[in-house]
DNA sequence: GTAGGTTCTAGAGTCGGCTCTAGGTCAAAC
DNA sequence: GTTTGACCTAGAGCCGACTCTAGAACCTAC
């Protein structure tokens, strides 16, 4: 059911083999992966479970001394709950403010798009949903 | 009216001097920056105004050979609308699967402050928009 | 006239986040 | 038994986007 090989995390995961021990070296695991008798590394559900947490967060920007605090914490086991609540919700806060300002950008883009549109006679003026 | 220094450009925008030089030199301003008798550089509204587009490019995800591009465009004057109008549309449509890509991960930590929430006992019950 | 602040150029340094290389081990297929 | 391919470590390299440094010119105020 389990055991998996570093090249079958990294196409499961989308990650580089690379990247993967990177991350590993970074210390972004939940534990050190365990190895197999020749030193392989060999990795459990959990391991790729915890993967799909780190890359969501990178995807959202939070950089990797914020994953590998929050990681650590949740190594270190239970009683600092409070301590993950607070990592979480500051970076809760980062995305929303990120969300916000790429919406004004998007903004000012649409204009643009709007005005060229409008010099190149491409405007679809074609009212869809006026309310 | 016009005819604003290096610095006062910098703190009209936000960006450090060495950053306005070094946008300069990568080509990001529609027209060279004026100089005076001595050699200083002095900005006009038109700049500054063309500076307020290109940080929010920037501040959008555009990469700097993005701007740069989209810079020669308007630099070469008209004939080229189509042109700029299709990296403006490329990168509106970046900037959508950007907010996309932060809205799901978003649901990821919310869903994780919720569970945090929840163990410590903090959790509002309140329901406050059940549909 | 001199001290302090701003500006100039060219080029070096930094930082985050990968990405790749070299040199080696190991297992399975031929 | 050797070739192929996945894997190992340590460490170097790369890229984008700044950021800073050195050494010199200039301006204003005292």
């Amino acid at each position: 059911m389990s055991g998996l090989s570093i090249g079958q995390v990294a196409e499961r995961t989308g990650l580089s083999v690379h990247t993967l021990r990177f991350y590993e070296r970074e210390g972004l695991l939940a534990q050190p992966v365990q190895r197999g008798t020749t030193g392989r590394r060999v990795y459990g559900e959990g391991d790729v479970d915890w993967l799909g947490v780190c890359i969501r967060l990178r995807a959202s920007g939070m950089p990797l001394t914020d994953i590998r605090r929050y990681t650590e914490l949740v190594r270190a086991g239970r009683g600092n709950e409070a301590e993950r609540l607070e990592v979480l919700r500051e970076h809760q806060e980062r995305v929303l403010t990120r969300m916000r300002e790429l919406d004004g950008c998007l903004k000012l883009i649409t204009n643009k798009v709007a005005v060229y549109e409008g010099r190149l006679g491409l405007r679809d003026d074609t009212p869809e949903c006026t309310p």
